[in-house]
DNA sequence: AATGAATGAGCGTTCATTCAT
DNA sequence: CATGAATGAACGCTCATTCAT
């Protein structure tokens, strides 16, 4: 199998799939628009679900790809963790935005769906794991224990800051959620 | 119109839509489970969004009933703030919990959809209303600017508890969010 | 049963059926344009289908009183004959002309449907005879043959100019079918 | 696409629109009589009304040919004029003759639907193009003023003939026409 | 005589997937 | 390795009609 091929399919589907959700967006759809045909699709993903686990991994290696080399080009310390809730106000002006692709496709599948749940949830604690690299870089005096608690918040902040910026087109969320974490870092 | 048979209708289908998503449960599907006929459905509802709509109220008020009689219980005061967020606890370990119908419908209807995202929006500044309303019965002491301050952060933890409960089915989500806020309400 | 209830059913359920066709109008249509309810409808008329003789019968009614009255005012002789077809002038450019109801009608019943089709030829019977008492009232000298003869011209030439004209949205096919019967009526 | 398929579909279509008519006809009959998948008709036809487009070309093909072999085989003049009528009777004497589908199908669509009606009249046009060069095929000594009158006359008369034999179930129209026409081209 | 809620059957259309080539 | 025609099941929705009141 051609690497082209299966990567274009990825790359269509998940422009589909993050714009439209994945129920709203039909295999016909990402043929039409990535230029293959219906049987090579099948020839590289058995099913529709096999390619939404691909557009999961694929969003989450650009997102985590993305994210630190944004928080590289900040100053160590306080300013890093920061970083990653300001992250998120470019993310969220881009002109495609449409919130987190975990959250809105756990909202789509049925809840005896662990396959998919699963997967999303492993991604989810791969980016807790991430921010925990950046906490335990960051606040290396800290302890253990008080950086799983930083990170637990940075995580909560970070999650209600993307989902609510997408619920209400508005960026308030997200500013709001780096002044708790502002106000947080300032007292430990 | 007989009330019985809409109210049958709304329950069915909000029970279906929050437990497989809107676009998963087809008419068939809650007329089979309402045990009445489909024209019989499409005499009180024009089409499935505004089962949909209805789906959407019905839980907003369902939800902001038990969350009023929930904290009501609590002391006045840091306590009843807290209870918000406490709130979340027993809703989680509910059998049927599956997370936030509105971050939920969100993510599954189209992004020209103005009509649903708005009434969802709607839902979500009247809930933010609610609780500037517990904030500033709770709070007095605290200036208006204070005020405002501290409901954002009162709802960026719960809409962060409520969707990473549901992602990691696990309450640490609403347990970390819980410790985020008192901390901060000890130190105003 | 009320009279004017049932004039009012066949008043609108007429329009409409002359307007969109029998197939394509609702009962539901009927009765919300009419106000009047489902079952007051069903009281009146058994099935759809009686409503469509009923409708037949009207429009057909109103069709020989009002082409009657409109040659009456033009001199004996050939110009009334001639008239029959100078009447479908002004009904062409009535607003909402929509072509002849009967033709319309027997594209819409299925071959099987003997007591449509029956109805409608029947009602063509009528008018032909209405045609040949005007050739006859109008045409004494000629034979009774030569006025059968006459009679058919006439009637082939009205429903081909109704049709036509219908179908092109245009008076050219009456005027042409006005010529030809003037040419006829000056070599008998 | 395979053409077989395509054209089963438009046979099996046409003969029921014609047949039944176009709104009696449902899709789930089109495709159990042709004993194809609904989603085969659909990858060849994006709607119904394609279906009806497709039926409207297929049926105006075969009559322009039909008619055009049976009039070639009379003496030119006069008699291949009169054909054209002639041909109206042993097409009226088959078993399935239902009258003429441009007719019945302007009957059934929505007064707004311009695709259709423009359609059908395009059809119709080129039907008179077709006569006209009968006409001056077969009349080269008239003037084209002539020609072009004596053409209509002749429309008019096939129109007349099809619709009135289709309503009264009997040949006497389309002979009623034949002899008008030859009343008419006698005296030319 | 009149109501309007309820119905079963059917509508036109789209879905993810398979299979012969 | 790639194709595109074909599929069965399901979709959201509308129909003419009935029935309890």
């Amino acid at each position: 199998m051609k690497r082209d091929t299966r990567d274009k399919i990825i790359e269509t589907a998940s422009e589909l799939f993050y714009r439209n959700g994945y129920n709203l967006t039909g295999i016909n759809e990402i043929i039409k628009e990535s230029g293959i045909a219906k049987a090579t699709l099948y020839s590289h993903f058995q099913t529709k679900e096999e390619l939404l686990l691909a557009y999961l991994d694929a969003k989450d290696s650009e997102l985590l790809s993305k994210i630190d080399s944004f928080i590289s080009t900040k100053p160590r310390g306080n300013d890093r963790i920061v970083a990653v809730l300001q992250f998120l106000l470019p993310f969220f002006n881009q002109e495609n935005f449409n919130g987190c692709w975990c959250i809105r496709t756990v909202a789509e599948v049925p809840r005896e769906n662990d396959r998919i749940r699963s997967k999303i949830k492993d991604n989810k604690v791969q980016f807790r794991k991430f921010l925990s690299d950046v906490v335990s870089d960051n606040k290396p005096e800290l302890s253990n224990q008080q950086q799983g608690y930083l990170t637990d918040q940075l995580y909560i902040l970070y999650e209600g800051a993307i989902t609510e910026s997408h619920i209400h087109a508005s960026d308030w969320p997200i500013v709001t959620s780096i002044d708790i974490l502002k106000d947080k870092l300032d007292r430990i």
